[in-house]
DNA sequence: TCTTCCCATGAGAGCGCTTTCACGCCAGGA
DNA sequence: TCCTGGCGTGAAAGCGCTCTCATGGGAAGA
């Protein structure tokens, strides 16, 4: 009759009701939620599994999911990946010996088989940014290739005509969209863009710096970057400032990400937006709808990005074109 | 028989063990986390409790934790608190559901007396870098008086007799200790800090401008900024140099917390390094201990923070002195 | 007033483990 | 050969809930 009580289910009497209410208030009861889980078979748990939580976008999507999950009255079990195999082993027992009840996926490198697995098992998987196309998949992704179409449409518009490609990492899908979107827009314009102004990058502040460098040991002119994150782009910023030149009037400089940083490079950086934060509620909410009956979606829900101009582009001078 | 065998307890047969292990390995049968927490009594998952996930270095602090939490074979279980009352009514309700065993806390501000209250009642508690000082309470600290004091030393050495301090929020311990440490070592040095200098910021880049400017409103001189953190040290630098005075040769910055901003800052900043990953896992390790039977502390532990010089600080030119 | 039906509640069987208890068996001493 | 110890193992009682099933009592219909 407690546990009616307590669940609201069933024919109940409100009078007795009432009264195991405040029995339960007297006694300050409350149920244990081990043997809740236990009988109910469900932990009121959600696992996420990251690679690393140092990266600096993390904590905001961490954030966005766990808003949702705690305003559900869920919890959130945390699981990293940043010690291989020994991690995955770590994890892969939380997940047999039932920890939790759904998943969200920030998918570390060369795990999607797997991931795919527990999907397949039944494991309600939401993914976020999937690095890899994986139409078959609850996912929640953002428009990597409309923000790269983006950022080639504000520096057309500003009359860059020669651009310094600095991708991220080769294998990462998302540097592949952001790189064609910007390529297309840019074939668009009549414009192809030169090979040897697409330096590969891998998401450092270093790599930023290295692909000015480089650009500029070879000699090869350019009057803008399109740096694949926020960091390599406040490492071009540097780099090209270093050499006497300004930024935005020689080279406009956008990146990608829009962390925190963004807004305090000198100058502050224009940059392609990712709503992080949204992503992280998006795929929560997915599972909480899940949860409360909703199928998942077998495909990916996607979330706009948005070019943020501030000060590291403007217009090419009339002088230089 | 085969709980004997998995938890390696109580006399049995190794021909009979190794039967069994081999059904287990045929079965893949992985024991329910829900079943053994409810007859074990524990959960084998520690809690945590943090204010916000998007501070720039609480992702460091988690990473540890996680490190250390993860390779004894628990779960992290993660609370914030971000939703004000609502999230310490969720918060509140996990814990006496008993959801975890132990629990690891960045204080949310005025949570302490519940937090002591928990203690109290029973939970492993470790707090991790307590604004407050709570002698009586298994926690992990860092000398944010030493990083004061060896902020003003270098400073010192380089010959910054007039320093303009932005400090961190002001009802922080940490902000009185970098204070106190600071002030203190410029009056061992016959210097008393001109209090008009002393900027009560609150650890954001813009607090970090205003702070500068609103010295140079007034018109008082200084040669040094001694900011309470990288971010607010970053506005400095920006705000001073807005000015066309140089940094460092003009004036000289050292920030505190050393996040990877620091690093990419224009010039890169001298700060007092904060091991935060080592905080987080040290919490996380006094727990761990505790749960194998090492009794908790009943003080801080406290880790040393480093001075990082890098370029926005240097000696004051012969001409200036 | 008697029967029928339904609503509110108590009893009890799980959920999948751990842990205690007791029993059976074999070795060693008398 | 019989008795005493232990060791290895099966049986069963929880852990603290949920949920089904059965029961009792009161209202409604005859």
């Amino acid at each position: 009759t407690v546990s009616r009580v307590l669940n609201g289910k069933g024919e109940l009497d409100l009078r007795t009701a009432e009264r195991v209410r405040q029995v339960i208030e007297e006694l300050g009861y409350v149920p244990s939620a081990r043997a809740v889980g236990l009988a109910r078979g469900r932990t009121r748990i959600v696992g996420m599994l990251v690679p690393s939580l140092t990266w600096p976008w993390m904590g905001e999507v961490l954030q966005g999911a766990v808003d949702v999950v705690e305003s559900e009255g869920y919890g959130l079990l945390l699981f990293t990946f940043n010690r291989g195999a020994e991690s995955m082993q770590q994890f892969a027992s939380q997940v047999s010996s039932q920890s939790f009840d759904g998943l969200l996926v920030i998918e570390p490198e060369g795990t999607l088989t797997y991931i795919e697995q527990l999907h397949a098992r039944g494991l309600p998987v939401v993914l976020i940014d999937d690095r890899d196309k994986r139409p078959q998949f609850p996912s929640v992704a953002t428009t990597n290739y409309a923000g790269g179409e983006s950022a080639a449409r504000h520096l057309l518009e500003l009359g860059r005509r020669r651009p310094l490609v600095i991708t991220g990492v080769e294998r990462f899908g998302c540097t592949h969209e952001r790189l064609d979107g910007f390529r297309d827009t840019y074939a668009e314009a009549g414009i192809e863009l030169d090979p040897r102004l697409v330096y590969e990058g891998d998401f450092t502040y270093e790599s930023g710096r290295r692909g000015v460098q480089h650009a500029l040991g070879e000699r090869l002119g350019f009057d803008a970057v399109f740096a694949h994150n926020d960091l390599s782009a406040g490492g071009a910023i540097q780099a090209v400032r270093e050499t006497g030149r300004n930024v935005p009037s020689d080279v406009s400089v956008v990146g990608f990400d829009d962390i925190p940083y963004a807004g305090h490079t000198e100058p502050p950086l224009t940059t392609v937006h990712q709503p992080m934060r949204q992503m992280g509620q998006a795929a929560a909410r997915m599972l909480m709808g899940y949860f409360g009956g909703t199928p998942l979606p077998d495909g990916p829900q996607v979330l706009p990005t948005t070019l943020i101009v501030r000060s590291s582009t403007a217009p090419k001078p009339r002088s230089h074109q």
